[in-house]
DNA sequence: ACCATTTGACCTTC
DNA sequence: GAAGGTCAAATGGT
C-alpha cells in the first residue's frame, strides 16, 4: 500500500476537523447573552458549512480497504416506489380527498447529511430559499419553518434549513442547515450560445424578465425606520456579500446587478422585515 | 400567466 | 401512534 497520498489527505482531514472545532467553539462563544452579531453568525454558520462539506467528501469515499467501516449505506429503502404495478383504485380503503393523480410521496430514505445550527436576528444568508413548509412543535411556542433551496430542481441542490423562533427572545431565530449547496448560486451564466448544441432540456427558466430588478443597488437609502444600528449590520451584510461574491470568481467586473428584494415570508405570521432575498 | 407561500394531507421515524 | 418532515393543491402577489 503506497500510502503516500493517503497520509496527506488524513492529514488535510485532521486539519479540517480541528479548524471545525475551531469555528464551533467560536460560534459557541457567539452565542452567549450580551454578544449582537448576527452577521458574523452567519458568516461562522457557512465556515462551518465548508469545513462540512469537506470532511464528508473524505467521509464519503474513504480509501479504506481496512476496517471499521461505519456501514454507512443504510441504502435499502422500503420506500414502496418500485413496484408501480399496485392497484390504484378501488380497493384501497384509503381516504383520498383531491382527485388521485398519482402517488404521493414516494419518499426515499434519508441519507443523513450535515447539519449545523446558528442563532441569529436576520434570516439571511447568501442563498435563495424557498418555504416548503410549516408545523407546530409540540412544546414550543412558535412554528417551525421549513425552506429548500431554490434549485432544488433545476440544479438539484440537496441543501435545505428550518428556522424556528426562539421562545425566549422573539427577536432570534434558530436556523439549522441541512446539507450543503451544490448549486450554482450565480450561474445564471453569460449565456454564450453559440457553444451550445442546440437540444438543451436543461432549460433554466429563470430569465428574470422583470425590469425592475436590474436596477442595481441605488437602494442604499434603507427602508428601515431610523434605527442606525440596525442599518449598519445592513450594510456590513452586503459588504460580506459582495466580498464573497469578488472572491468566488476573482474580480469579475459586472457585479453590480444584484437587486435587493424584500420577500413577504413570514414565520408565525409576524412578518421580520429583515427578510433580504438576493435575486439577480 | 407565472411563481412563491400557505396549509392540510400524507409519509417517515421513533 | 404521536411528532416531525415533505408534498402539492389552493391561494395570493406581481
Amino acid at each position: 500500500m503506497e500510502i503516500a497520498s493517503d497520509k496527506i489527505a488524513i492529514k488535510v482531514k485532521d486539519q479540517l476537523v480541528q479548524g471545525h472545532e475551531f469555528t464551533i467553539q467560536l460560534q459557541q462563544l457567539f452565542s452567549q447573552p450580551g454578544s449582537d452579531l448576527g452577521p458574523a453568525k452567519d458568516l461562522v454558520a457557512k465556515i462551518l458549512g465548508t469545513f462540512n462539506d469537506t470532511i464528508s467528501a473524505f467521509d464519503s469515499f474513504e480509501p479504506i480497504s481496512s476496517s471499521s467501516l461505519v456501514t454507512a449505506v443504510e441504502g435499502s429503502q422500503n420506500a414502496s416506489c418500485d413496484n408501480d404495478v399496485k392497484l390504484e383504485d378501488s380497493g384501497d380503503s384509503r381516504k383520498r380527498l383531491g382527485p388521485v393523480k398519482g402517488k404521493r410521496g414516494c419518499y426515499k430514505r434519508k441519507k443523513r447529511s450535515e447539519t449545523w445550527t446558528v442563532e441569529s436576528t436576520n434570516l439571511e444568508d447568501a442563498y435563495s430559499w424557498r418555504k416548503y413548509g410549516q408545523k407546530e412543535i409540540l412544546n414550543a411556542k412558535f412554528p417551525r419553518s421549513y425552506f429548500r433551496c431554490t434549485h432544488k430542481y433545476t440544479q438539484a441542490c440537496k441543501a435545505t434549513k428550518q428556522v424556528q423562533k426562539l421562545e425566549f427572545e422573539p427577536r432570534m431565530f434558530s436556523i439549522t442547515y441541512i446539507g450543503n449547496h451544490t448549486c450554482n448560486t450565480k450561474e445564471v451564466t453569460p449565456k454564450i450560445k453559440s457553444c451550445i448544441h442546440h437540444d438543451e432540456i436543461i432549460m433554466d427558466s429563470e430569465e428574470l424578465k422583470s425590469p425592475r430588478l436590474t436596477t442595481s443597488i441605488k437602494e442604499e437609502e434603507e427602508k428601515n425606520h431610523g434605527s442606525s444600528t440596525e442599518s449598519d449590520l445592513q450594510l456590513v451584510w452586503q459588504e460580506m456579500l459582495l466580498f464573497e461574491e469578488e472572491h468566488h470568481h476573482h474580480h469579475h467586473h459586472h457585479e453590480g446587478t444584484y437587486g435587493c428584494v424584500e420577500t413577504s415570508a413570514s414565520i408565525n405570521g409576524l412578518d421580520s422585515t429583515d427578510l433580504w432575498s438576493w435575486q439577480r
